[in-house]
DNA sequence: CCAATAGATGAGAAGCTTTTGCATTCAATC
DNA sequence: GATTGAATGCAAAAGCTTCTCATCTATTGG
């Protein structure tokens, strides 16, 4: 379970963490903010504070176990990762998001970095638009 | 002058937006934060406060006279709006930014949305590495 | 030129997301 | 079960940006 993901992060097995982790694996969205995570646990009567809840995201992060992302809307978003980089659709009016990849766009950029004379860390890449979803018009 | 870009944006022209159109027209850095146009005001004697300058960036972009953009170091730069689109590669060691555009890029993109229903609004592509120039490695 | 007025400004307060300090609690270890 | 360094919750603080409001000013048209 969960438990041995957190020990092998070199992090004490603590409820927070445990809930924490099972939460990013169950939830309906990928894409979580720190907030969203704190009101899913208050949803679940965790009585988990933000600061443990930004605290815990940071460490699974520098673990390797979370992503952080930004999104122009003001705050960080997370999600499990999974390995394999992808890079991100985000709707301007429902807030859906759906994931890509596309090698050509990864390749082009090498070739740009290279010549300008940069040696990629990484790289930020969405795309916002409005989506075409029978509901987006419907959500907040 | 710049009077006539302020006039037509239909804005007063007053002091603080003339002095802080000149000041972006003239910086040796395209890529300037509400802050570095406020301490820049500062060095030259400007008493400006810095929420008129966030206001006047601010109405200078609904006007299309810059352009913001949001690096992942905490706070938005702004430019001088050239008309043409452009992404950016950043250092992240000495804060260098570059611009460029990639026809490529641009169409995958396009492509992308198209399969994945959604309409483009706008996109944010940022590199993130480290430079290979001489005084990188000297520069806060 | 002056008066009238809609708009602009500066200073500080407030807002929002994220981080930090600290006393208390707890997981790991023996 | 006792020990101890790590983890937690809460409140305070930080960092960037926006807002409030009393004061000032560019524009206009007489
Ligand atoms: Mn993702
Ligand atoms: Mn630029
Ligand atoms: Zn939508
Ligand atoms: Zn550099």
């Amino acid at each position: 379970m969960e438990d041995q993901e957190i020990r092998n992060a070199g992090l004490k097995v603590t409820a927070p963490r445990v809930k924490i982790l099972e939460l990013l694996e169950n939830s309906q969205q990928r894409h979580v903010s720190a907030e969203d995570v704190y009101r899913m646990l208050l949803a679940a009567d965790q009585d988990i504070g933000l600061a443990t809840v930004y605290r815990v995201l940071t460490q699974f992060e520098e673990a390797g176990l979370v992503e952080k992302h930004h999104f122009e809307d003001g705050h960080s978003v997370f999600e499990l990762d999974k390995g394999k980089h992808h890079d991100h659709i985000v709707c301007v009016t429902c807030g859906r998001v759906k994931e890509f990849v596309d090698e050509t766009i990864e390749e082009r950029q090498q070739k740009i970095a290279d010549e300008l004379g940069f040696q990629i860390s990484e790289h930020d890449l969405v795309i916002y638009g409005k989506c075409l979803d029978d509901e987006c018009d419907r959500k907040g």
